[in-house]
DNA sequence: CTTAGGAAACTTTTT
DNA sequence: GTTTCCTAAG
């Protein structure tokens, strides 16, 4: 058994499987088997040293990952290992089990608020302090870098920062009261209550040290600072950590990513270090092209710098191409995937865009080619206002605490219900909107509809969670939700009343298995950009950042012009190119045989047309064509 | 007080 | 091309 999770693995990779006794950290450059060696890891862990598969705990970036390892580990194991997840949905599991004990108003049945409801939530926070709505997203940032470096005051911390974001300190006090009363939780919240649960119980923390014998942390270069306080508080006096990462690949910085987090675990926990530096993925050419754009990263890690070698003695292919205008590249790139759709699935086509806007001219003339493609990034299903109104009704009805969804439903289908009506409803709100609706001032006819909105809900309440698919149906019927489809949108009404359709045939699924409807809400919210790629036949069409991790035979990379790539916003700050670089270097190692590079002179942005000029990046990969 | 319709403003990247 | 903002009419 020994020799098959050894086998196939190569001298820097097997050294890395197999050490033991302190914290290690390998560097692994794109595409040097990073995910074999985790997986090996593990079942190396349990077959060879005899630990128990369940207390193991291994920490990735995007469920796709945690699924993926999942798959590889069952293949060699035969056994399925309970911890293998994403920070946030760990966090998940820390909560449902011990939130009770944080001395806060949430219980286990909290809600996760994605992006939309939380801004919801802070626009009327806003609008009560007299600032304009516009600045939401600033205040999101503000307070979400805030939670990301964890102290125990947020309040006193966005105080003492510097003005502009100082004064959204009340606004992160009086939001984060409205979550706890919705028992509500946004994104940051989940890592950032797990942290205060873990930090300040000690009785906890034990419990859950005592859970693992080994933590495992893949993509370490896009943790944050509150994850590694994660890491430290769940590793304790362990020395049974791994983690692995590459500088190179840091592209979330923006997002609060701190790379220089594995000079910290080096030096915190004394770990040790080892890199992998041979490709399995792309031919000689292709990581050419990577090798030059990474010589040219100017950063403090240089000497962490990762040359990648291959044997791989395929010629593959590399081009680029420069066009007059976006229409004829999208014809170019559409005439190339017929050709090689000839001898290779759409599959295994990948096109990679910095912005999501670029998808719509390759959109239109994919259909006119009738080449199947499917867009991973942008709106997704579960975006869709239909979709999101019928859910945040299900929602709703589950737990009428939730504000969000509460305020998204209160007028739909227009009920007469405005602003107005809205803040009087908010004045009488104790803790359930159904009691607030029912006590607030209304006009008779207001209250005449608002009376008929209770009693709906109220009929629904005992079945939402195990009848989902019947509630649905009962519902949409109820409220005459098509008629306002109909009325709304008139020519695509049809394509969103198939697309309730759609909802109830997920939802019946769910009813069969018999799983109730509040897990089915956190799969989708925790889901990730990737782990919407489906498995169909058809070109993928994603964004850099969704691609992190994945490969494909083919990858074109369009639109390779200075203010798209890299993008306008990071030419002022320095650090902010260096990302677009590495975001270029994950671009191009995406790829395994084929790289197709593109750029036009001119293509429409916000509906006019624009001059671009040809990416820096060109210049300095042309002697590679 | 609400709603409809037209004008203005806007798009990095997302767990 | 699309969302949100603003104003005037119901």
């Amino acid at each position: 058994m020994k020799d098959k999770i050894l086998e196939g693995l190569n001298p820097q990779q097997k050294a890395a499987v197999e050490h033991l006794g302190s914290p290690l950290f390998v560097s692994a450059g794109a595409g040097s088997g990073k995910t074999k060696v985790l997986t090996h890891k593990i079942a190396y862990l349990v077959k060879e040293k005899g630990l128990r598969p369940h207390r193991i705990l291994a920490i990735t970036f995007t469920k796709k990952a945690a699924n993926e390892m999942l798959d590889r580990i069952v293949r060699i194991l035969a056994i399925k290992p309970m911890w293998i997840s994403t920070f946030h949905s760990f966090c998940v599991k820390v909560l449902r089990e011990d939130v009770h004990k944080l001395g806060k108003l949430f219980n286990r049945s909290f809600v996760i608020y994605d992006t939309t409801d939380s801004l919801r939530v802070l626009k009327d926070i806003l609008k009560r302090f007299n600032i304009d709505t516009k600045e939401s997203g600033d205040a999101r940032d503000v307070i979400s870098k805030a939670k990301q470096s964890y102290r125990s005051s947020i309040f006193d911390y966005i105080s003492a920062l510097p003005y502009p974001a100082s004064s959204y300190a009340d606004v992160a006090e009086a939001y984060r009261e409205a979550l706890e009363r919705s028992n509500a939780m946004d994104y940051d919240d989940l890592i950032y209550f797990a942290v205060e649960l873990l930090s300040t119980n000690p009785e906890i923390r034990a419990k859950w040290q005592g859970r693992f014998d080994h933590i495992l942390i893949d993509e370490f270069q896009d943790t944050n600072d509150i994850q590694f306080s994660l890491i430290k508080l769940l590793a304790g006096q362990s020395r049974n950590l791994f983690a692995v990462g590459d500088f190179f690949q840091c592209i979330y910085t923006w997002r609060g990513s701190r790379p220089s987090n594995i000079e910290r675990f080096i030096r915190e926990f004394g770990a040790r270090e080892m890199k992998l530096e041979k490709n399995y993925r792309s031919t000689q050419r292709i990581l050419g092209v990577a090798n030059t754009i990474v010589s040219k990263v100017e950063c403090r890690w240089s000497d962490k710098a990762i040359e990648l070698y291959t044997d791989n003695e395929e010629e593959g292919d590399i081009e680029y191409k420069s066009h007059d205008d976006a229409v004829s590249e999208s014809g170019w790139i559409a005439r190339k995937i017929q050709r090689l759709s000839q001898h290779t699935p759409y599959s295994d086509i990948a096109i990679l865009i910095r912005m999501t806007f670029l998808s719509r001219a390759l959109e239109s003339v994919f259909m006119r080619y009738n080449i199947p493609y499917s867009i991973v990034s942008g709106v997704s299903f579960y975006d869709r206002a239909e979709i999101k109104d019928l859910l945040s009704y299900l929602r709703f009805i589950a737990n009428p605490r939730d504000a969000a969804a509460f305020e998204r439903i209160i007028n739909i289908p227009g009920r007469g219900i405005g602003k107005k009506a809205i803040s009087n409803i908010r004045e009488s709100y104790k803790d359930d909107w159904l009691q607030a609706i029912g006590d607030a001032k209304l006009t008779a006819k207001q209250r005449h509809a608002a009376d008929a909105f209770i009693k709906t809900v109220r009929s629904y309440q005992d079945s939402v969670d195990a009848e989902p698919y019947m509630t649905l149906m009962g519902l949409v019927s109820d409220i005459g939700y098509f008629d306002h489809l109909k009325k709304e949108y008139k020519e695509d009404s049809e394509d969103r009343i198939e697309n309730v359709s759609e909802l109830s045939n997920v939802l019946q699924e769910l009813e069969e298995e018999g799983k109730p409807f509040s897990e089915f809400m956190e799969d989708n919210l925790l889901a990730s950009e990737q782990d919407k790629i489906g498995k169909e036949n058809s070109v993928k069409i994603l964004t850099l950042h969704a691609a992190k991790g994945l490969e494909w035979p083919v990858v074109f990379l369009p639109a390779i012009e200075e203010d798209i790539f890299p993008s306008a916003r990071s030419l002022t700050n320095e650090s902010a190119l260096e990302e677009e670089r590495r975001l270029f270097y994950v671009g191009i190692t995406r790829a395994k045989q084929r790289l197709y590079l593109s750029s036009a002179d001119s293509r429409m942005k916000f509906g006019q047309t624009s001059f671009m000029m040809k990416s820096r990046y060109l210049r300095e990969i042309k002697h590679h064509f």
